[in-house]
DNA sequence: AAAAAATTAAGAATGATTACTGTTTTTTAT
DNA sequence: ATAAAAAACAGTAATCATTCTTAATTTTTT
């Protein structure tokens, strides 16, 4: 297996995604990016989300609207889609430790990390449509 | 919105996914189907898996391997995915009533529903790794 | 049984992601 | 500090699950 070398686009993309609270896809980082490295590739960005994910660096959050969005925030957290307007929330909750214990009395493999997924409708959406 | 008119290949499509206990894509399902149904086009199969899962007669697996899976079992229930294997198990447990209402503790919008993955090692995976 | 509506098959189009190739950085070893 | 080796990059082409389009077929309604 490679050994991982330093990179400043590496560097650049763990510091962003870091930097905010929100989930972006790879194509928002890439964009984002761009302005301060303008010749940074979109490969460059997908092969080191990918690489990050596996070091447990950031997060990789698949079941939302089909494409990948990723969280720089790695403590154990939920998150909450709205149905809604599709946006991406962290719910932080203490019942995390309990369910990898639950669910291990109910299933005969090692459980060793899980990932709850909330849906509903957001704050903002619940408030428009009081308005309409 | 359109009216749901009777079809054999979306019946089909329904029995088939209810008859069996494991989690298949929209391609196994099409490649299964095939053999009963020579002419049933690949495009079918994923129309009419997005419209039952919008009725809530199936349900989509996302947070997978990239690509959706689907469930035939609507009941409440969790998943336990394989990082060995990849393959898709169905947790049952109690603690899903709870989940919802500790999340609202924590989230201000309305939660109505929630999906946990559950990643680990599958039993058969886990004796394989002995052996070695 | 004819008209209207919904669904299908088949294949083209889309779009996120991955793979490839030649060049540039970063590390290692002198 | 510098040359060789390894890893990473940019740019672009390829892939692959999924969606869309169109004309034909089924299903429902009248």
């Amino acid at each position: 297996m490679p050994t991982l070398n330093y990179s400043k686009q590496r560097q650049a993309i763990l510091d962003h995604l870091q930097s905010r609270k929100d989930h972006p896809t790879a194509e928002m980082i890439y964009h984002t990016l761009r302005k301060s490295m303008p010749n940074l590739s979109a490969g460059t960005v997908y092969r080191n989300l990918g690489l990050l994910t596996e070091l447990g660096q950031v997060k990789k959050l698949t079941g939302l609207d089909g494409v990948d969005h990723y969280d720089g925030d790695v403590s154990a957290h939920s998150h909450f889609i709205c149905q809604c307007c599709g946006k991406v929330d962290d719910v932080f909750f203490d019942a995390d430790a309990l369910l990898n214990e639950k669910a291990a009395e109910h299933y005969d493999g090692s459980i060793t990390s899980h990932h709850v997924y909330f849906y509903g409708t957001c704050k903002a959406c619940l408030k428009n449509k009081k308005e309409k």
